[in-house]
DNA sequence: TATATTTGTTCATTATATTGGGCGTGAGCG
DNA sequence: CGCTCACGCCCAATATAATGAACAAATATA
């Protein structure tokens, strides 16, 4: 069964400026391709596909090459990184463990 | 030749924490994981490990369930997604096209 | 300007993610 | 309390990403 994915706009832009982001920080560095590469444990191809924005590299790939440039994700830092985890964890055992699509009401307490 | 990656630490909590945001944001707006799935284009055996926070997953699936469920990668909103798009375009073009090795001399401003 | 180097690209092979189905369990609803 | 449904997990088959090599073209330095 082929793939055939598609995927929004909002998806497409975000992979691009990531890329770039990643680009820059590179650049920026004075580190080569194949350095950044190396560092991250992926291929020069592979880093390729990643600058250029392509959905298809692995998560884990893309986020060593951003902690190596210096691109953080989400703007906290490691040590608010910590509180957020913990802050989810809190919030995940107040959900409910299953969703029951009876339920209509949900609020954007956030 | 096997791929053997090792993830550093950043990453993994990275792909955790970004895991559980996800799960929190669906639980949130009432989506079993077969809807959100099914929106996504992916199949629940995906976005199980997604939410996981497993590194294997295409970053592409993985940014197209973050803009479902409402989490936001850098906290821009869709415009000055847009103007950053811009800017780092400018960067690109001043910043030099190959990284020479023999260049030691780097400055962080960003 | 000459030259070494970085980068962009393609391609066959290999490793791995994805899929879909099924099963057991527990949670949430009537 | 009982029943239904969402979830977690496992597995074989298949689609696809990753790799490494090779080549051309662009680019930075001497």
């Amino acid at each position: 069964m082929p793939r055939q994915r598609s995927y929004s706009r909002v998806t497409r832009e975000a992979l691009a400026m990531l890329g770039k982001l990643i680009r820059v920080g590179r650049a920026q560095r004075g580190l080569t391709a194949q350095e950044l590469a190396d560092r991250a444990g992926i291929s020069r191809t592979t880093l390729s596909s990643i600058e250029k924005g392509a959905p298809g590299p692995e998560i884990g790939a893309v986020f060593e090459v951003c902690s190596l440039v210096g691109v953080r994700l989400f703007d906290y830092d490691e040590r608010s990184l910590q509180m957020h985890h913990a802050r989810l964890d809190e919030k995940l055992t107040l959900l409910p463990k299953s969703v029951r699509r009876t339920v209509k009401e949900v609020d954007d307490d956030f």
